[in-house]
DNA sequence: CAGTCTCGCGCAACCGGTTGCACGTCAACC
DNA sequence: GGTTGACGTGCAACCGGTTGCGCGAGACTG
């Protein structure tokens, strides 16, 4: 800077203001300055702006796991729409892991304008400390007085289980997610409510880790629940448990129906999976968005917004089997 | 800083020291000073750290499309590699657009000590000038003299061709990927090659954007062409690909047979697809391992590294239809 | 006991920008 | 014609760390 500064015979004061305030520079010093620094690839350093300013331009978020295919369109989307701002994103997978989470949240912290938690696992008295620390906004994770976004699939969750109601089913099977996840628990005691709000009968099947694999192997079990149905608290467990009772000979949705939760497999299952769906898109794009405005100090109109979420019916539920 | 320093009777070196180089002050020292330091929540700034050294700690990635399945488990793995040495990663998604990745390179640049470019879209030149200013390692491009990881498709894809001869295929399809992805023009020209070789008729179907809805919308064309089978650019492509045969009666592999490429699905398709199978996971974690070496100043052994693959048979493909 | 070394620590400059304040110039105004 | 104000720019302090160099004290040597 101090370079061009000399360069083009200016102080650095009206280098940097050349960049960051060009209005308050005669316009001709601003082009001026604008072309010796283009010939001499001068590019104004993110950090050291940062340093004096206490303004970043970064923002750091964190999901559960990058890997699986609920987040990648949500980070896609949060990731553009910072970028709109010209902010950078730093991204870290916490593995599911509180410590991990705030390892990395802590790594972020002294480089970052803004922190996104998306599914945290954070217990609350962190979540608090860090937003008094810096703005901070959540994503299906429910905290009073912090803004968060939550992707509200209740409703549907509970649509689900009446819909299996009315297909004559009366047993059901809810198969959990990571149980420290906000996600999990409102699925869960929607599903247990509305089940003994119709007078079904309802099973938790434990599972911490929501995988393909983790679907297959709940087949058995599942199998001799002698219940005729299940919810699951995603798609990708779902679609494992559908195959694992395929290859058992069961057939869906004749023998046994199956709603899954997020709508990441569309319609590509076969037969394609009835499933909650939502927009996780928009739950990216509205969380950076309240975010950036909170950093800006406009605080954000309400601080809790809620996605909706609907059960779109496809092709895994059917009639209870007669006995 | 100076705040702690004051506390605990300190100079400002000293707390300097006591976090960077605490090897070099007396232990009792070091204890002391993280004891007020804990105390009092002092952290040390990162971006203030950056400034000083040049050494920012932080690496900068950015791939084509954050939401294709094919990337996520390589950006997991790369960020987990990274934070092993304490290294924070930024994200960006440069939506198959060079000028979008350029802008995002050069918001990375001033605040990361290295630039991971997953199969970049920018041309060779901005490459090579990016290179000159930043440790940069590339994952699936190939540029001479720049540290790359490639997974080397080629020759599964080649042996793709080779498999559907051998089950008498004698008109196949090749369904191409992005045109300025190095992965596009491996396969592309292996498969070509290959076929050529045996005598096959290979057909190019263009296509730019490779998603479910591309192959969906691809079945009528392809069925036209009187191939009697099809190795696609990626699995999704070629799930769409599948299930749009489908829907018109074509029975897999029965009436028609169908390679991918990346093996993200797995064996989770009905047939399971045969696919050509690698390691993404292991991509990431060698070029963030390799951006580190280099970064740390160690010239990565040889500045080329491959990846195999390796053609996995599953269920999509089986002899040629009788005529 | 004087000389040499090592160890632990402080001083001050520096990294690359930003910004409150002051200054000089010139046009507009009464 | 002197005053006022706006405008464009420079000065220097500051953001929060790092680091080369120097200094004093104690240990060790001959």
């Amino acid at each position: 800077m101090a370079d061009l500064a000399r360069a083009v015979g200016v102080s650095k004061s009206t280098v940097s203001r050349a960049f960051s305030r060009p209005d308050m520079l005669n316009p001709e010093t601003v082009d001026r300055i604008a072309e010796v620094a283009a010939r001499i690839g001068y590019r104004p350093n993110r950090a050291a702006r940062a340093l004096s300013t206490g303004r970043h331009g970064n923002i750091g978020m964190v999901v559960p796991d990058i890997a699986n295919p609920f987040f990648p369109p949500l980070i896609r989307a949060g990731q553009v729409e910072a970028d709109r701002s010209d902010f950078c994103v730093f991204l870290g997978n916490s593995d599911e892991d509180p410590e991990q989470e705030d390892r990395l949240v802590s790594h972020f912290l002294s480089q970052v304008s803004g922190l996104l938690l998306i599914a945290s696992r954070l217990d609350e008295d962190r979540i608090r400390a860090y937003a008094d620390l810096c703005p901070l906004v959540l994503v299906n994770r429910d905290v009073a007085g912090i803004p968060r976004i939550l992707i509200d699939s209740g409703p549907a969750v509970a649509e689900a289980v009446r819909h299996l109601h009315s297909l004559g089913h009366e047993r059901i099977i809810y198969v959990s997610g990571p149980p420290k996840s906000w996600s999990e628990q409102e699925r869960r005691a929607a599903a247990k409510a509305e089940a003994e709000r119709l007078g079904m009968s309802l099973t938790v099947v434990p599972v911490t880790k929501p995988a393909y694999e983790t679907g297959l192997e709940l087949a058995p079990p599942v199998l001799d629940s002698g219940a005729t149905a299940a919810v699951a608290f995603d798609d990708i467990t779902a679609h494992g448990l559908m195959t694992g009772l395929s290859h058992r000979g069961v057939a869906i949705p004749k023998d046994f129906s199956l709603v899954g939760c997020d709508d990441v497999l569309g319609a590509r299952t076969n037969p394609p999976m009835t499933t909650v769906t939502t927009s996780s898109e928009e739950a990216g794009r509205c969380a950076i968005a309240m975010l950036l405005a909170l950093i800006a100090g406009a605080v954000p109109q309400g601080t809790l917004r809620t996605i909706s979420t609907r059960l779109v019916l496809r092709g895994t539920t059917g009639p209870a089997p007669q006995r």
